[in-house]
DNA sequence: CATCAGGCGTGGT
DNA sequence: AGTCGCCTGATCG
């Protein structure tokens, strides 16, 4: 979780669920009246949902009670609404109502209500209760909790008789939650002919459990069909009509097994009636010439492959010009692929590039773009469009006629937050599928809204952690499967999220089968058939301690109680959130003096701007600060990765479109993070990278311990073996660019990859670095944030962390870029900590957090958070 | 006359 | 296993 997150989440309103809220003060039995006018029925045993109507004309009190499938029942009692209306409305309790039984009364039928709250909110709901003349009990008597089927619905009994979860049980079983025997999912199957790669048994798997996924007919989780109803055993509904079926699911396995490229496989082998996608020449049935001019080079580039098929088939000369052939085809075929904007690196570059009006969207697409042209045959035409830049086309027809359509959460949600008309909503999809879909988790942000309200058959989640924070995460995921009645939070929390977070044990159980239905995990040491799924090689982690030369201590140390004084001050004033910028810049310069020392202007960022100049390039310092720290900073609005980013005057970085929205909205607009007042106009944007072009060559030049100790970890593993190749990490572009010159210096061929460079130069550099051919670079710069998902670095064996990140697990992507399917070498991986630094106290404040995760599971108390994250300015600054 | 079991009709916010 | 208020008739001291 990232800093401003965390402090997002303490100024959020507290959510509905949290772990205070879930005490039971009291419960009543009700009843619920006025079913004759109603459709809506309710089985014995059954939930149901209590809805205030304080628009009722007849009572402002009014309680609305609808089934599972959001159907009316009926109304509570107005005696009963009257006191329940104020509890309500005052979110003093969450009331919940269980029918005990009712199908025989036409007219009316009890209910069990049962209320939930905080702790001290109990006197409160029970003094209301009691002056309108009920009183609360803690019990139902006179008949059990449980249902025919011994299953329990209200919690009540489990909680008295089963012996709760501990926390580490709780723990545990989370971790096994995805382990899953896989028993029906080791059949195999081919893909269709226009794969050509040749997928590898386990994913041979994936694909046939996928297969049999979309096509089954299957009743979901949790359905029975009994003498000719269809029941759902967890909330006791039963209907007639068969619920709608589930296609799709979460394929969770772990990175580097061929997610992207069994989803692939199965975009092309499983169209309508499990039959392949039809891409055979005979399907096409239209040919047009369209000038594309305008469309970006990627989608060119595609084409002309087209051209080329047709110039063969067709024995036809055309010249190389801008036209090209296109072929329509008359069924449609509509597949939709989100890739996660990942990495603030590619956020710079898409803005730096969008000023300066050329095509960006490729850098995104690259890796997955690849993929399709990579894994297809390419006598096969597969229409993909990019969707994606200001250049997109808005046709819902153009959409509609594509095999697959790329796009990203971002253009998503801008579509659909900005006009009602996005034309990806338009589309009746066959399949959507979210890559590193446990990046939409938050329900409540606009890209979730817009990724659920996507109309599809089929629905598939990627992702390697399904589960990050908790189990919460997972609703998302039941919301945009739609797994009915999952995909309604109150259900989800009532069967499933508060059963497991208090204990119980039939809520766990449920949540495993639910999870093992629509999920396929593997991880790298997965055994099928008692074989390992894929045996890759060992991977070692050293850390060397870098000792700083007595000069270099002198000028850290003098940075240090310079940064030290001030964050100090902003202690003892109590204003460290509000200068939150400041001090996370203090921290980056300390940081990256670390590495570089004097090559870093001390242009202050600190002191009191001036003139309005003055203070602009004070904010523009500031930002950049901020976007190049590496604490992969996010919009405190949308919890999102920054989308053009801005800067307001009191120092606080959001998207321009989310804060725009706040400073509309309100008359007084202030600042969501410190309440200062704040105008559009005065926002700062962040102008890109240009500015930073600093000279580190020539004659400033100068090495720091740091270099030295990588130089002859370099010169020796070169002695040792020539042919080993070795990645260097750095989150700071400048000091990559100071690596260089000792590179050149002692005859290194080496190559580079970073966020700032044009997408032709970075696949190049790729392909250099991986082809093994001698006088082919054997080191390479690597960004820690640049490359994004899907980029194979498999050519090292070697990986220099030059600076620790913030977030342990962009280290270990990092490392999986080389440690990952086709690395036939043992990876060795080695950290620079320079001793009594920051960096030390990163290091442990990693670990502590990893202790901390790993302790207390999802179990966050939001004020300790800002006092935790005061506690780790302290640390690092040893204060 | 007081009390109670049982039958009956009633029925939205 | 079931509402709930009201009426009735049986039963009791």
């Amino acid at each position: 979780m990232t800093i401003s997150q965390e402090i997002a989440n303490l100024t959020e309103d507290s959510g509905q669920d949290l772990p205070e809220e879930n005490v039971q003060i009291g419960s009543i039995q009700g009843t619920v009246v006025g079913l004759r006018y109603y459709t809506g029925t309710v089985n014995r045993g059954e939930m149901v949902s209590l809805v205030r109507e304080p628009q009722n004309p007849y009572d402002r009190n009014a309680v609305m009670v609808a089934n599972v499938y959001g159907r009316q029942v009926g109304h509570i009692k107005k005696e009963l609404a009257a006191p329940m209306a104020y509890i309500m409305d005052n979110n003093l309790a969450r009331v919940e109502g269980v029918v005990p039984y009712g199908e025989t009364n036409k007219f009316s039928m009890p209910v069990n209500l049962t209320f939930w709250s905080k702790e001290e909110n109990r006197d409160a709901v029970h003094n209301q209760m009691r002056r309108h003349g009920f009183k609360l009990g803690t019990e139902f008597k006179g008949y059990s909790t449980k249902t025919s089927l011994g299953r329990d619905l209200l919690g009540l009994s489990s909680k008295m008789s089963a012996i709760p979860l501990t926390a580490e049980e709780l723990k545990n079983a989370f971790d096994k939650l995805f382990d899953d025997l896989m028993e029906d999912k080791t059949r195999e199957m081919e893909p269709a002919e226009a794969v050509c790669t040749a997928l590898l048994p386990h994913q041979k798997q994936a694909l046939s459990w996928m297969t049999s996924r979309e096509n089954s007919n299957d009743l979901p989780p949790f359905w029975e069909e009994k003498s000719g109803l269809y029941f759902n055993v967890l909330t006791n509904f039963a209907v007639k009509e068969r619920p709608e079926k589930v296609l799709g699911g979460i394929l969770a396995d772990d990175m580097g097994l061929g997610k992207t490229l069994t989803t692939i496989a199965l975009i092309v082998s499983n169209f309508h009636n499990g039959k392949p996608l039809p891409l055979e020449q005979k399907t096409f049935h239209l040919i047009i010439i369209i000038n594309v001019e305008n469309t970006c080079c990627l989608i060119k580039k595609i084409k002309i492959k087209i051209v080329e098929t047709m110039i063969i088939k067709k024995k036809k000369k055309r010249s190389q010009t801008f036209k090209t052939v296109v072929k329509v085809t008359l069924q449609c075929k509509k597949i939709l692929i989100f890739i996660n904007l990942m990495f603030v690196s590619f956020l710079k570059h898409f803005i730096k590039k969008k000023n300066s009006n050329t095509h960006c969207s490729r850098s995104y697409f690259i890796s997955i773009q690849d993929q399709f042209e990579q894994h297809i045959r390419a006598d096969v035409t597969l229409k993909v469009y990019l969707y994606y830049g200001a250049e997109r086309k808005r046709s819902v027809k153009l959409l509609s006629e594509q095999d697959v359509v790329l796009t990203t959460y971002n253009v998503l949600s801008s579509d659909f937050g900005n006009k009602a008309n996005s034309p990806l909503h338009k589309v009746n999809w066959l399949r959507v599928v979210l890559d590193e879909g446990h990046v939409v988790r938050n329900p409540n942000a606009l890209q979730s809204k817009a990724v659920l309200e996507l109309q599809s058959e089929r629905r598939w989640i990627l992702s390697g952690t399904p589960i990050q924070n908790s189990l919460k995460d997972l609703y998302m995921l039941m919301s945009f499967l739609k797994l009915k009645p999952f995909d309604v939070k109150e259900w989800w929390s009532r069967i499933i999220q508060r059963p497991v977070t208090m204990g119980d044990r039939v809520g766990l159980k449920n949540l495993q089968v639910l999870v093992k239905g629509i999920t396929l995990r593997r991880t790298k040491n997965s055994k099928v058939a008692g074989r390992m799924l894929v045996q890759l090689p060992e991977r070692r982690v050293f850390v060397q301690h870098v000792t700083l030369s007595e000069e270099e201590r002198e000028e850290y140390e003098q940075v240090r109680k310079e940064g030290r004084k001030i964050i100090g001050s902003y202690f003892e004033e109590g204003t460290i959130m509000t200068n939150y910028a400041d001090v996370l810049a203090i921290l980056v310069r300390l940081r990256q003096y670390i590495l570089c020392f004097n090559h870093y202007s001390s242009s202050s960022s600190i002191n009191d701007p001036g003139t309005p100049n003055e203070l602009r390039e004070h904010l523009i310092n500031k930002i950049t600060l901020v976007l190049n720290s590496g604490s992969d900073e996010e919009c405190a609005i949308c919890l999102d990765s920054l989308r053009q980013p801005v800067i307001t005057y009191c120092a606080h970085v959001y998207c321009r479109p989310c804060i725009c929205e706040v400073i509309r909205s309100e008359k007084q607009a202030r600042c969501p993070l410190c309440r200062a007042q704040i105008k559009t106009r005065e926002l700062v944007e962040y102008p890109g990278e240009e500015m930073q072009a600093g000279a580190a060559t020539g004659e400033n030049w100068r090495s720091s311990s740091k270099v030295d100790a990588l130089m002859s970890n370099l010169l020796k593993l070169r002695q040792e073996d020539p042919t080993v190749k070795s990645l260097v990490v750095s989150q700071f572009t400048r000091f990559m660019d100071l690596i260089e010159v000792p590179l050149r210096e002692y005859g290194f061929s080496f190559t580079r990859l970073d966020g700032t460079m044009a997408q032709k130069t970075r696949a190049k550099a790729i392909q250099d670095f991986q082809d093994s051919s001698p006088g082919n670079p054997t080191i390479m710069l690597l960004s820690l944030k640049a490359g994004g998902v899907g980029i194979n670095l498999t050519a090292a064996s070697h990986v220099f962390m030059m600076d620790p990140a913030w977030n342990p697990a962009a280290e270990d992507q990092c490392v999986d870029r080389c440690h990952r399917l086709g690395q036939s070498r043992d990876v060795v991986i080695t950290k620079f900590i320079v001793k009594d630094s920051v960096e030390e106290n990163m290091v442990k404040i990693q670990k502590k957090k990893q202790e901390l995760v790993e302790k207390a599971f999802g179990v966050k108390k939001p004020m300790d958070l800002k006092q935790a994250r005061m506690e780790e300015i302290r640390a690092l600054m040893e204060i």
